[in-house]
DNA sequence: GATGAATGAGTATTCATTCAT
DNA sequence: AATGAATGAATACTCATTCAT
């Protein structure tokens, strides 16, 4: 029995949810290991440390823990960098601090980003997710005369395009400080500045960063 | 036994051939309709008209027809593509026309879109080849002083995901011209461009098109 | 479900256990029917009455049951010929006594001696245990100055080949007492008895024996 | 197309004849390289530098060539050992001689042995050849009061085991003229010969011989 | 006679899922 | 709830054999 990020969440929990969560992370663990399809329902119990047959105590199939793994990783992603964007109001400063906090996140943790890059294509719930944040933080930047664009699902699927190839690139050849700026710059460029400005904010936005 | 473009290609050709022709094509339809992982042999041969054992007469194994099926529609992309292009000497030019095609070429042939697209990550031929082409276009315009950019592995790939974003949404949602133009005009925008002088290069690029 | 020599070894063990057991005996079952290379997955669980995927919850691969089954047969005759030797201290009896025994074993389990034929040459354990039991045997003749031989593998080969043919006739055509006192005075003839001496040697080795 | 020893002497029939020993010949070399199972008709034809359809042009079945190469081998080591054995007359050099023959024809075409090897069991007439001369020679050692024994097929295969032992030896760990004496004394020490008898009679016999 | 494309029955192996204990 | 043995449908691949050209 490992530990886990969602087992540790559910410490205290009763029982139930903690075998549930055992399980999840075996499945999460496994995903980032060898790929979705070839996570077996045996391999997930092994690695939880149990029977084969508890699983389906569980889940009703296959289909469902690979579905709630991927998505009890996007919401956890997501809670995490609701946390750290609280208190920024400038709509450019948003958008750079939120792409480098989420490529920061899923770097952080290999095996959510696998499973977050597996998913770009099937899991329609996290694409939205993501799409809805972005999409408040450039109308608001619109408002704020700061953005030259029109906002349409298209541009901001063309925006997580960018962000999602930089953390494929990253994901395969180590984690990389200058092309998490570019992305930012890349994006905010796409937003209408001009390549000078888009350094200079992208330089000021990540100055105030903690991180 | 049906039509397709491999076996098109090969009509005049040898029995061998067209046989091996006709099981590509089945091969490429399949993946179109239920993706690479779901193809099995037997609806490969059952779609080309013959019997299973025949398959291996051809193809040593399945991995073979997929990345041959890949690559042959790689390659009937990229010749089509060649013909296309070769008159045009405007580095801005040269990008728009290219994405402009690129993207109507494979939306006319949705098996070939899916196909594409599953093997973005998969078949590195593909995505270095695009990216090699992609790469001169870009290096012209900055000689040219047209792009304000340093060409880098990092920048193509970017550049790429925007086309592909593109695609996959097309392909989704059905062909549609606007947003095959904002792509353009996104690239620009990435390569340096204004918003303004991005829009009447699309603009004037497109202007002079046949397609 | 059959009765079978491993079976009634693991009654009272557990399921595991006794299904395992199971498909040992199918399989030993099957290969002294139809040879080694003839056995089939499908027919070893339809023999042992289950059902064709069990076979992997007990064995990775064909080629495992067929060791283990020739490696079983080879365990279960080595210990019964133990059991039979253990008293005797003349080196030439010792020498005629496990002749008889070892030929008198296989011949009363017919599907044992199929398998221990198919794997004289594949079965390096099986060869090699006999051959050093004999060699402890004969040197022990030696030391008596009974055997006017020098101990090499060759000469072990020579006399492991003469008990080889006589069981392979003795289970083609029939047990038959005379042919193994034969065997027995050529592998003293071997060891340098006259043929005289030969025959009294083995006539009084066999008085003793209670078989 | 290769040379071969059984195309050599069709050189000179007709073409049937001439296509037929190349079928052969292919045969026999790849029972010699990967053992009679695994010889495939596809592998025969392309050994032999024809279609694979043609194979059944020359023979009904897989079955039909396997039976045939191996008697042809065994026919044609007969035809050799009897042009070497004409001119003796004693008994006991007669067998000697035709032993020592016997293992060195054999070991100088590896594929031969490996035949004869793999078919003594189920090649009966190759093995009925054999005792139907060794019984003559034998026969020929007791009228001439040189041999003690009864002649019985069961005598013929004790000693047929013990040349088959020396040669598979031999084939495994390299060819080796003292063991091939110390086969050719067991076989005289069978015979009745003493030990100090079957030294003396194998020296003399085998210095005789040319080879 | 020669060719070689086509055939399809045969087999090992995998794995999600069920269910009696 | 937990177990883990049993299931059997699904599937890739092999190869002797046939037969139209």
């Amino acid at each position: 029995m490992q530990a886990g990020h969602f087992r540790d969440q559910a410490t205290g929990a009763g029982k139930r949810e903690r075998t549930r969560a055992a399980l999840l992370d075996a499945t999460v663990q496994l995903i980032a290991e060898k790929g979705m399809e070839a996570v077996k329902i045996n391999d997930i119990t092994t690695a939880a440390g149990m029977a084969n047959g508890t699983f389906y105590n569980y889940f009703n199939d296959k289909d469902e823990v690979l579905r709630e793994a991927a998505y009890s990783v996007a919401s956890a992603v997501s809670q995490q960098l609701d946390r750290e964007m609280k208190a920024i109001t400038d709509a450019p400063t948003r958008v750079v601090r939120a792409t480098k906090n989420f490529i920061s996140i899923i770097l952080q943790k290999p095996e959510w980003a696998f499973i977050l890059l597996e998913n770009k294509h099937t899991l329609p719930g996290l694409r939205d997710d993501v799409a809805q944040y972005l999409q408040a933080d450039i109308e608001l930047g619109v408002a704020q005369n700061k953005f030259d664009v029109t906002v349409t699902p298209f541009l901001l699927q063309q925006i997580i395009a960018l962000v999602g190839a930089a953390i494929t690139i990253q994901f395969e050849a180590g984690s990389n400080e200058t092309q998490t700026h570019e992305v930012c710059e890349n994006i905010l460029r796409l937003l209408g500045f001009s390549p000078t400005k888009a350094r200079k904010q992208v330089a000021s936005a990540i100055e105030g960063d903690a991180n």
